[in-house]
DNA sequence: AGGATGCTTCGATGAGGACCGAACTATGCG
DNA sequence: CGCATAGTTCGGTCCTCATCGAAGCATCCT
């Protein structure tokens, strides 16, 4: 009976299905807000509130209020590294690790992140704007290029139509170690994907898979 | 909603107190009887072995029968690692530690890990191995480099012995921030320090307290 | 202003689970 | 065998906490 730093306090937090959800969705990188995290968890709005305001008062999240939403996130890559810690050990230790699956492979791929495009394709899209200098990437910030507004013009994506929210943003990919672009634009490019249905969204999952044709447009577009 | 690896059925084994003071004196490495356990974590005989068949279902620590006595210990160094984030993750957010207290002070210094040792200590010689090319390091991956296997040869360190698991992992660290040296690599190494009589182990904590001559000799072999 | 949206607080309900004493099983010792 | 020690199972009590509906703030839009 020893004392040390309370971790049954802050595994507790995680050990609630719901709040397990939450910090699962927010492994992403980017903040969401508390609808989208009751959305997310499967609970009610009061009791995602209730949950949230625990996971902020243990630590493990940030508050960052914006006019009337209030954006939640990880408090930091030290937590993002515990939760990928505790999911190593449910993998292990869980029901026997079934076949990779044709689910997961696609999930590498290619699959949604909150609004956007996430997985190899999205991280090699990054790269191929940065690259062209389309962005201008700086670290976690992403900006605009010079040619960016004329560039995505012609494409026809539109990403001014959600003033609040920034523009571009870099979010840390899961599978791969890398970002890929969040933000407005990202949810623009992502609403063509789908639109031009170049790709599709598996039912019940975050897989999004191309069609051969869809990935040929979408490869000579971005990743050419 | 989206189904990943039950993270939250793991988080709260870890999240009750009774467990959670069970699975930090299993930390020490040394398997522990269910009566020992009990007393450890304050808790009457019955109510410890409910703790432990819970524990043992979920997957976190391993069983072994030697006579009337049942010895329980970790399930493996992955266990030990994510015990270890979590206890990063509370320090780092907890109430400040009032007094830091000579024990904590030693546990800062060096202690064991699992079967491994880490603090101050653990994570200069991890630097210093890899400074030295004997270790490469490639974010959270180690390999043996290529002088190795003389290298430790050399100072009587055999570390083949266990061909299960792997011979070199990173571990962070929570009172430093950084990474520490795992796997049966680093295991030899805690072994090779015992054995010397470099360093002795604090009774009933992980504190591992280094003799001076033992100190210069450790730190003349791996810090220098 | 007035209405809409995003979120939190309050109050009541209900279920899960931590806990212990007592009884039970298993192993070891003379 | 009988007794002691180590552990588990059982039954019942109690308390925490997750949950939701309704109501209350706060912010934004028109």
């Amino acid at each position: 009976m020893r004392e040390g730093p309370d971790i049954a306090r802050i595994a507790s937090l995680v050990g609630d299905p719901a709040r397990a959800n939450m910090l699962n969705a927010l492994m992403g990188g980017t903040a969401l807000t508390a609808s989208e995290l009751a959305l997310e968890a499967g609970v009610s709005l009061p009791t995602a509130s209730s949950h949230l305001s625990k996971l902020t008062e243990g630590g493990l999240l940030t508050l960052a209020s914006q006019g009337r939403h209030r954006y939640y996130g990880l408090a930091g890559p030290q937590v993002a590294g515990m939760i990928e810690a505790i999911t190593g050990v449910a993998e292990a230790v869980g029901p026997k690790r079934v076949r990779p699956g044709p689910r997961d492979g696609a999930m590498r791929v290619a699959r949604v992140c909150y609004d956007h495009l996430a997985g190899e394709q999205a991280v090699a899209m990054l790269d191929r704007l940065v690259d062209k200098n389309i962005l201008v990437r700086n670290d976690n910030e992403i900006r605009l290029g010079p040619s960016a507004a004329s560039h995505f013009a012609a494409i026809g994506i539109d990403f001014y139509t959600k003033p609040r929210r920034p523009v571009c943003r870099a979010c840390l990919d899961w599978s791969v170690r890398r970002s890929h672009l969040a933000g407005t634009l990202g949810a623009a490019i992502l609403d063509k994907i789908l639109l031009e249905k170049w790709a599709r969204r598996e039912k019940d999952s975050r897989a999004v898979i191309f069609s051969p044709p869809g990935k040929q447009a979408f490869e000579r577009i971005f990743l050419s």
